[in-house]
DNA sequence: TATATTTGACCACG
DNA sequence: CGTGGTCAAATATA
């Protein structure tokens, strides 16, 4: 019965890759594509994504992680901003569900620098937004940038918001090591601070750049999946270690 | 000293 | 005018 199952499962993949594929040769098909038909294209293409990864997800939960219930992958999510001061040109955007271990930096890490340059309180939201760019956007241009903010219900997740793509790649494997070493080094220094100053009662904890602070969003310097798109994308990241879900655009 | 983060101010848009 | 995104001075860190 697990067979069947499985294999109607295979069959809805194909389906649904199948269908993707066609709306991908339409696409390519419309040469000049008409504004309003390249939106709803983007729509199709979105939402056979979002099928598919919710397929990956279901299959996650049957293996096993009873949190990502907590979240309904139907949910519409909430609406981002589409465009900001300097971005009107991005009227497209899709929003991704995924749950990865907050633990496993390795799993955030893929060697992307990133740099904070704000943060701010969102009305209706209890944590604030943090915003991000790309370390390299002076020197090369690199106008990859992204949002971090938690999820009211469940303060383990954290929806990360990806807007740009990066062009920085060369320099960003170099860094990788950089990176990891830094935080090496972050990992020691915060674990002797525990050690030392268990007792203490500094108002200030050391190991704000390593833990997840109160209210703000952890110093993520990479991203955990790959920026291939023009599109915004939106994930969410908790404790699970698993997909949860994933949400269409309005 | 150089680079990254914090944080209030500023600005555009609805 | 409120809200969200960005700027930039002050501050922190190596």
């Amino acid at each position: 019965m697990e067979n069947l199952e499985s294999c109607k499962k295979d069959s809805i993949i194909i389906e649904l890759t199948r269908g993707r594929s066609y709306a991908n040769q339409l696409k390519k098909e419309l040469h000049p594509t008409p504004a309003s038909c390249v939106h709803l294209l983007e729509k199709v293409l979105s939402s056979y994504d979002n099928a598919l990864s919710l397929l990956d997800c279901m299959a996650l939960l049957r293996n096993g992680d009873p949190r990502c219930e907590g979240s309904d992958p139907d949910s519409k999510g909430q609406v981002l901003s589409k465009n900001s001061k300097k971005r009107k040109t991005l009227a497209t955007w899709s929003q991704l569900r995924v749950c990865t271990e907050i633990g496993f930096e390795s799993q955030l890490d893929d060697g992307y620098y990133w740099r904070k340059y704000g943060q701010k309180d969102i009305l209706g939201a209890k944590h604030p937004r943090a915003y991000y760019r790309c370390t390299h956007r002076g020197t090369q241009g690199c106008l990859a940038t992204k949002q971090v903010q938690r999820t009211d219900k469940d303060t383990s997740i954290f929806e990360v918001t990806y807007r740009g793509k990066h062009t920085c790649i060369q320099e960003m494997r170099k860094r990788k090591k950089e990176n990891l070493d830094i935080k090496k080094r972050r990992e020691e220094k915060e674990a002797s601070a525990r050690r030392s100053g268990q007792k203490n009662l500094t108002s200030k904890p050391e190991n704000q750049e390593m833990s997840i602070q109160d209210e703000s969003v952890p110093t993520f310097t990479s991203s955990p999946t790959p920026i291939g798109y023009e599109n915004v994308e939106t994930s969410f990241f908790s404790k699970a270690g698993n997909f949860v879900g994933m949400s269409n655009p309005p």
